[in-house]
DNA sequence: CTAAACTCTATAGTCAACTGTAGAGTCAAG
DNA sequence: CTTGACTCTACAGTTGACTATAGAGTTTAG
């Protein structure tokens, strides 16, 4: 059986570089199904599972969660497009990121801008009792 | 003892907005200690606690953990300064935000070029197997 | 003085995406 | 046929920053 047609969990798991538990974990999420079950209860998956695998990891890498992927699979497996539905998800998500980007090149900036003025004047009156001048001023304007 | 110099939990709470059981929390972990203890057990905080929230509540702003917080106020309160800790900190952090919104910016930009290709070719092959082209056709060159 | 409001500790639960463990069954090579 | 590698389920633990609950003691306003 290992020879065509099916693979085992550790064979996947050694195919696509994720642990045999991980495997394990999406199977009871749902969101990678084995083709079928052994009557030894052994998950056996389709030759092409390393490519599901693919989709599973590249939609987290652009930032889905496994319950949205999940959400995109459980649609397609009731047979319809799930393309609605993940361009809404990915409209959220590139609007998120978009924020997220704002955001963190402002907290950059403000650290950059923190550490200059550090830089420029290191330990401003002896024993003060600021903490830390770098962060004592900074001022939260989010 | 409500009417000068010391502050109860839950007026700090009412002053910053922040919730009692977070307070406890950070009185637990260190990171905020009240100046003393009543002989009831209760936390008595300074008038200024309320500025040691916000510096924390900054810190965090900022994308420092609380137990690297932590570390900083520990230092404070061995009278050392902890600037260069911090600095060290804060090099740290700039430099994986610096990172962060390059991968962020790759995603969202590889995320648009997707979504651009699904409204030009919303339907591809009818049924085709895919889930949806849009992540089908996804890179992961991460 | 009493009742409401507040405080305490200790403990458990939450989220997400895993990882690790125990105990038992199964399979493959020699 | 045995031994080691593999698989199974079910459950506990991890991280970080909380939130919630129970049960008990304290304070304060009327």
């Amino acid at each position: 059986m290992s020879q065509v047609a099916y693979l085992k969990i550790g064979e996947l798991a050694k195919q696509t570089g994720i642990a045999v538990g991980t495997l394990r974990y999406y199977s009871d999420l749902g969101v990678l199904h084995p083709v079928q079950r052994g009557n030894n209860g052994y998950r056996y998956y389709s030759l092409d599972a390393s490519q599901q695998v693919e989709f599973i990891k590249k939609a987290q890498a652009l930032g889905f969660t496994l319950e949205e992927i999940k959400q995109i699979l459980d649609v397609r497996d009731r047979g319809e497009k799930p393309c609605n539905l993940v361009q809404n998800l990915l409209d959220k998500k590139i609007e998120q990121l978009e924020i997220q980007i704002k955001q963190t090149t402002l907290f950059k900036a403000e650290l950059e801008e923190y550490r200059t003025a550090w830089i420029n004047n290191p330990n401003p009156k002896s024993d003060s009792e600021e903490v830390c001048p770098l962060i004592s001023s900074v001022s939260l304007n989010s």
